[in-house]
DNA sequence: TTGACATGCAAGTCCAAACTTGCATATCGT
DNA sequence: ACGATATGCAAGTTTGGACTTGCATGTCAA
């Protein structure tokens, strides 16, 4: 499984992770416009293809393929990952 | 405040936030050694400092000034708007 | 089978960011 | 004051990753 991290460092990629937290099995072409209407994002299908490509490595994005449509789905079980590795730690951090 | 996600995209700055998780309060001369011995982290001072900058920016490590020393210390507060911009939903993402 | 639709793949371009290099500043002990 | 220590800054180099471009594959309806 590749790199969480580095899936999500990219902003167009969070706004994936945005529109398939709204709605579930969506294909390629259904991302592209609901992106480009309610998330301004201008990319273009190959581009978020390739995003999907690198979210799915990172598992943060599961695929069910039906014919010729590919449905994503978000799953946000990886994230977990991130606040057990640097648990937040009694009265230490706390904001001032 | 900068992108808390670029700022974990790198995983010399994971292995700094580590570091700095196992103990609080450390100069920059500290992690550089502490890196390398206990992370295999063979970054120079400079890109150590370079990343310290980043992960302030990102709000997730605070300093303390004290005469010629920084004091760095790990504030994990942030990491939470992750796994709230993506909460899991019930019975929707569990492994299959 | 044929055309339209939905996606896949790979080489090439381009830019941000990680790292280096060299020097500057600031603080402490003597 | 002076040297040693700890950090700061900025320009230059280099690498990884986002994006494009062009074509290939696969599926469905007629």
């Amino acid at each position: 499984m590749a790199d969480i991290y580095r899936a999500l460092a990219d902003p167009t990629r969070r706004a994936v992770l945005d529109e398939l937290h709204e709605r579930d099995r969506q294909t390629l072409f259904e991302l592209c416009g609901r992106l480009a209407v309610k998330h301004g994002v201008a990319s273009s299908r190959q581009a978020i293809s390739q995003h999907l490509g690198v979210l799915e490595e990172a598992g943060l994005v599961r695929v069910e393929r039906e014919g010729r449509y590919r449905f994503h789905s978000i799953d946000t079980a990886p994230l977990r990952a991130i606040t057990e590795r640097w648990p937040a730690r009694q009265g230490k951090d706390g904001p001032s």
